[in-house]
DNA sequence: TTATAAACTAGACTGCAGTCTAATTTTACA
DNA sequence: TGTAAAATTAGACTGCAGTCTAGTTTATAA
């Protein structure tokens, strides 16, 4: 991660990583199925960070401040953790190959914390929204790929969340 | 492109392309970037494709189903004519070189159409929606590439179109 | 015509991700 | 302890995208 961090991912190979570690190459692909696999690790944590977030997240709030706040620092952490390179190999690497377990689950506890700030915005609605809890989940998940992949594919002086800011209201409109 | 549709993207070499060709790596150098280039000349074609959509949408629908009905179009032309694999390969090479460049255009045509169709959906619409028609294009844009995004990501038996569905109508209930 | 520049072509070469096979180390258990 | 199986490591090797340089063809203009 250091190596990626001073040189950039793309410049960065593997002989030199196991160089660096004193390692060999059959040694890396015994533990890692490709050189995007690495990234995983981050994962994990960004998971960990997210249930702190929801965890944290103020109570005296509306449903849907609730849901932006925690959207917004999902972007925050995003960017500032993370960074526009390293969010692009990832995004990238994981439409070419199966690595990114992580990331492609379906079922990964972001989405889960999606689902439950979701499910108390349709609970203090007063109508009943016309799309299932699944749906908009789906539909949310759908948005914040969107953003970001956005946000990587053209590159502007904004920041990830004031990008994807009048998205994430629009979509909050959605609820009457 | 025959090539492609035969093995796939992955399992086709540059060396095997120009050989079928009688030509030479120089010369495939000399006309395209790189690999993932040579896929550009579909875009331009697609952006013909939506602007003909565009032109035969019924004038008698609302705004909303007009732009219902064009989105759920390109979903379609996209997954028929592209499909899972071309799309993949685009939106991750997109990603990772300069290739491209009528996709990463950030005023490609497709969004101009976008622009006008949203443009009549403001007209129409009773109250000032919150949002400028920069922002809900921009929104809009970034749901289209969630739902295409989300879908090669997670291949399921869905339709692209079907995918995107309450994504879209969510979009649309955002309008007062 | 012919000189010169520009566009194009050829294919050997480079760099790197990922594979393969043979060794070495660790674990499990008699 | 001894030994067989499993996990791990080493690094040479393969395949392919992309580069480089030296040609060859085509356009331009006197």
């Amino acid at each position: 991660m250091q190596l990626f961090k001073e040189k950039g991912y793309k410049n960065v190979s593997v002989d030199e990583i196991v160089q660096a570690c004193n390692s060999s190459k059959g040694s890396f692909y015994h533990h890692f199925k490709s050189k995007a696999e690495i990234l995983n690790e981050h994962f994990a944590l960004a998971d960990k960070y997210y249930e702190q977030l929801y965890n944290e997240l103020p109570i005296q709030l509306t449903p849907k401040g609730r849901l932006q706040l925690f959207l917004e620092n999902v972007f925050i952490y995003l960017e500032e953790t993370f960074g526009r390179e390293f969010l692009s190999v990832v995004y990238s690497t994981s439409l070419e190959s199966e690595a990114h377990l992580y990331f492609r689950n379906p079922n990964r506890k972001l989405f889960m914390l999606f689902e439950a700030l979701i499910a108390e915005v349709i609970e203090a609605s007063t109508t009943k929204p016309s799309l299932s809890i699944k749906q908009l989940k789906l539909a949310f998940i759908q948005l914040s790929m969107g953003v970001i992949y956005y946000w990587c594919t053209f590159p502007e002086d904004r920041s990830l969340q004031e990008s994807g800011a009048s998205a994430l209201e629009h979509f909050l409109n959605g609820f009457s």
